[in-house]
RNA sequence: UGUCUUAUGGUGUAAUGGUAGCACAACAGUCUCUGAAUCUGUUUGUCUAGGUUCGAGUCCUAGUAAGACAACCA
């Protein structure tokens, strides 16, 4: 269904990532490579996932290895099997396929063995102190902390206790398996972190198998190592992680699984806080997560972006470890790029004028020749009617234009696309002063693809009024009104910057051809940009989306 | 005030001791029956100060700035 996305012509630079790849197949250091994505099921995937599976999946996919999908499943409170079907889906509409679809919760009854071995090793211990006494006794990143009393239990207590913890004999909270590695280390995480916790909660795949769970850094680098990836690519605010990372694959003396970090991706007018996301859908300020404003890979494939738009985004944006915010443009121009080749024309009028053709025939209707998409001679063409009434864009006329403006104005002509030029003779407006209505002639030699060798500058979409098919559109714009969520200020609540209006229904006319649509085709409307037929489109209620703009240059002209 | 990471045009990203390049944005021009696209061109950059070197964006030292880390989240 997809065909290939314009890739780069030639690729000569590498990333970062890629480089280490390249070393370490030539050095012979891994024969191939495996390479993972590891979401945790509980939310929906973002644009700035996009860029993690373009990368994991897109390396290895490069350097002939392969990928696994992994749901970093260890925490049941926040997890869910409706956010599992979502992230498949997505992943797979992206257009990656997974050599596996694993989860950490496979691996829980090794990881719950490799605890024992750690505690035999005299590595862990079972601490009875609670939450509290745990945060105040690990110091602060400019102090050191202090000791627990418990952490020189016996190997047998330890044991015995973290059995018990297992087997349910305590309630939450009551106690932890604790790592025994450094109180006063400079890192944070290396101050016996918590390896296992007590929650009496059912997990979506294990159901009430387990009551003790592991944390993220206990489990993340064995499950890597597990499956064997050679090269596990994560985001830069784990790096401080790796250390942890690293000393459990030293002393359980596994497969030495890499952590490697890279920036993550931050978009301008954009949230990509999962933490947000959730609450933008649970408190109704977006229609769900599939709302076309969000940037979730589900709102965005509602909005009309395709996935070889969003590939060649994330090839763009490259892979680097400085801390970046990439401006909302590119992701535009990507779309338009992709669009621009695989989208047909079509004519529709948002904001309708109504043209009457004075010296054209009242009953005549002309078929005119369309080219579906002049990037695409196999897209074909179609055929237009042309009538006496049409309508036309309201901004296609000016009654006072400025200087260089092309399109309609009294006394001046301009092409209507597909059909002929056409002259404004007068300007009819009801009594307020409004636009009601134009009067123009028609030049009957001037027919496209006709002979006539005339030219004018400006040339206009239109719709035959008595063929249009009546439709809505939602002139989608970004997420946000302000530039990113760093520029709202700190007192003022994010939800205030958000875009409500966009989501409102406007009416349109549209060309007749247009009526049959299936969801989710794109098309360009002539000179008004790319929409998508939504969903809830109904041959009865036609509703499009605006996947973007066309580039406005004279929105700019106009301004200045 | 600790540890770690980072610093190249407006925004991203290359240059691995040897001509600072590419993309988006902006601007100008060219085409055009889409003021789009195409095509052409222009403007704008190595955080600072020292050092090593024939030569430093790159290596060293110091400073500055930004980000990350003190969940029984991931």
């Amino acid at each position: 269904m997809s065909t290939p996305v314009t890739e780069p012509a030639n690729e000569r630079t590498l990333n970062f990532i890629e480089e280490i790849v390249e070393a370490d197949l030539a050095s012979g250091k891994h024969k191939s490579i495996i390479t993972r994505f590891p979401p945790e099921p509980n939310g929906y995937l973002h644009i700035g996932h996009a860029k993690s599976i373009c990368l994991n999946f897109g390396l290895a996919k490069k350097y002939g290895g392969k990928t696994n999908l992994r749901f970093d499943d260890t925490n049941p409170v926040k997890e869910d099997t409706e956010y599992v079907d979502s992230i498949k889906e997505d992943v797979q509409w992206l257009g990656f396929n997974w050599a596996n679809e694993f989860y950490a919760s496979d691996y829980f009854q090794q990881l719950y063995d490799w605890a024992m071995e750690m505690i035999k090793k005299g590595l862990a211990y079972v601490d009875d102190q609670t939450q509290e006494e745990i945060r105040l006794t690990r110091g602060t990143v400019m102090n050191p902390g202090k000791e627990s009393p418990y952490r020189n239990r016996s190997v047998e207590e330890n044991v015995d206790l973290f059995t018990r913890m297992k087997n349910g004999e305590f309630k939450d909270g009551d106690k932890v398996l604790r790592a025994k590695i450094d109180m006063g280390h400079t890192n944070m995480l290396m101050r016996d972190p918590i390896l296992y916790r007590i929650i009496h909660t059912d997990h979506h795949r294990t159901g009430s198998t387990w009551c003790i769970y592991p944390m993220y850094d206990y489990a993340h680098g064995q499950c890597d190592s597990i499956e064997n990836i050679t090269h596990s690519i994560c985001t830069l605010e784990f790096d401080v992680h790796r250390p942890l990372y690293d000393w459990f694959i030293e002393k359980l003396e596994i497969f030495p699984s890499h952590q490697y970090e890279f920036a993550r991706l931050n978009l301008t007018y954009t949230v990509m806080s999962k933490r947000k996301l959730l609450e933008l859908v649970k408190n109704n300020y977006v229609s769900a997560w599939d709302d076309p404003r969000m940037p979730t890979i589900c709102g965005l494939r509602r909005r009309g972006y395709t996935p070889e738009s969003i590939r060649l985004f994330a090839e763009k944006v490259g892979v680097a470890k400085r801390n970046n915010v990439i401006d909302l443009s590119l992701l535009e121009w990507c779309v338009r790029e992709d669009l621009n080749k695989r989208a047909n024309r079509y004519m529709a009028v948002l904001n309708p004028v109504k043209v009457v053709i004075t010296n054209y025939p009242e009953d005549k209707v002309e078929m005119m020749d369309a080219v579906n998409n002049p990037e695409d001679e196999s897209a074909g063409k179609r055929q237009l009617p042309f009538s006496r009434e049409i309508y036309i864009e309201h901004d296609d006329f000016m009654e006072n234009p400025p200087k260089k403006y092309f399109r309609l104005s009294p006394g001046n002509e301009v092409r209507l696309k597909y059909a002929y030029i056409i002259k404004c003779e007068e300007v009819i407006k009801d009594e307020p002063g409004n636009i009601k209505e134009l009067r123009c002639t028609y030049d009957a030699e001037t027919r496209s693809g006709g002979s006539s060798s005339r030219s004018v500058k400006g040339t206009i979409h239109w719709v035959s009024a008595a063929q249009a098919v009546p439709a809505e559109v939602r002139l989608f714009d970004r997420l946000f009104t302000e530039a990113h969520m760093d520029d709202i200020p700190e007192d003022k609540d994010y939800k205030d910057y958000l875009n409500t209006e966009s989501l409102q229904l406007t009416k349109a006319y549209l060309e007749p051809s247009l009526k049959e649509l299936k969801a989710g085709t794109n098309v360009q409307f002539e000179r008004l940009g790319y929409f998508v037929a939504d969903k809830d489109s109904k041959p009865e209620q036609l509703v499009f989306n605006r996947t973007v703009t066309l580039k406005d240059t004279w929105a700019k002209i106009a301004s200045k």
